[in-house]
DNA sequence: GTAAGGGCATACCTGAAGGTAAGCTCATGA
DNA sequence: TCATGAGCTTACCTTCAGGTATGCCCTTAC
């Protein structure tokens, strides 16, 4: 990925880097926090799943959107992918180490919103 | 807002009912998961700040995009927002204690990224 | 023989997110 | 007197995320 990026933030030496368009750390917020993202990462949290697990689980995704948000995770390094070369074939997806560091806060952000809306009585 | 969601979720019973499309938490989610949102959290999880200081931290973010995010952060409950009456008049935004709660997992979210990123070495 | 299952890729198209530019307000300072 | 600043709002236009539909591959089951 775009070498040099992290040198200018280095020279710059200004309080949130991360703001900056061009901060790695910023292109992988975005991908962590992107519409489906959030929801395979939670998910995977628990299990690892196959595709059609996760197309299930996930209400509203595409198979098209669950493919190219698992294909970004996987580059990125929070997901892996196991193929089972049965026919057809069986893919399992689960979270690496870093997939696991990541998805913890998400997780937490999401317990604490949902507890603050029941929080709330809402029927 | 919505009501009656809650309820449907109720009487699935499904293990994973904040995936469903019509969950009220997973509209926070994804208000709080927002483009800019996360980082106008990310921002004031550290100072209360004036608008255009937010304007100035967040590289890339233009005025409507800020005001609109905003406005729906207020709306959320997730922060708040002071006028000071002057000319020019002077506007401070801060986190709720609901926003706080939120915004700790973020701000943690966001430190395992860029942690994880230096670790990698990169630069 | 044909339907279905699993995990995609591809093409095409639409809607909404988001960008740009301008305006507004009112008081202060040059 | 006119520009400037702070914090927006509005109008307009563009981009691209994401939807739908389809195909593909190979095999077992009906």
């Amino acid at each position: 990925m775009a070498e040099g990026v992290q040198r200018r933030r280095v020279e710059t030496g200004e309080r949130y880097d991360v703001f900056h368009t061009d901060c790695l750390a910023r292109d992988m917020v975005d991908h962590v926090t992107s519409r489906w993202g959030v929801w395979v990462l939670i998910s995977l949290q628990r299990n690892d799943l196959r595709f059609y697990e996760l197309r299930e689980s996930i209400q509203g995704i595409s198979e098209k959107m669950l493919a190219q948000t698992l294909r970004v995770l996987v580059e990125d390094g929070l997901v892996w992918r196991k193929v089972e070369p049965t026919t057809p074939p069986q893919v399992t997806y689960g979270l690496t180490e870093f997939g696991r560091d990541v998805g913890e806060p998400l997780t937490e952000l999401f317990d604490r919103i949902t507890r603050r809306l029941s929080a709330l009585g809402t029927a």
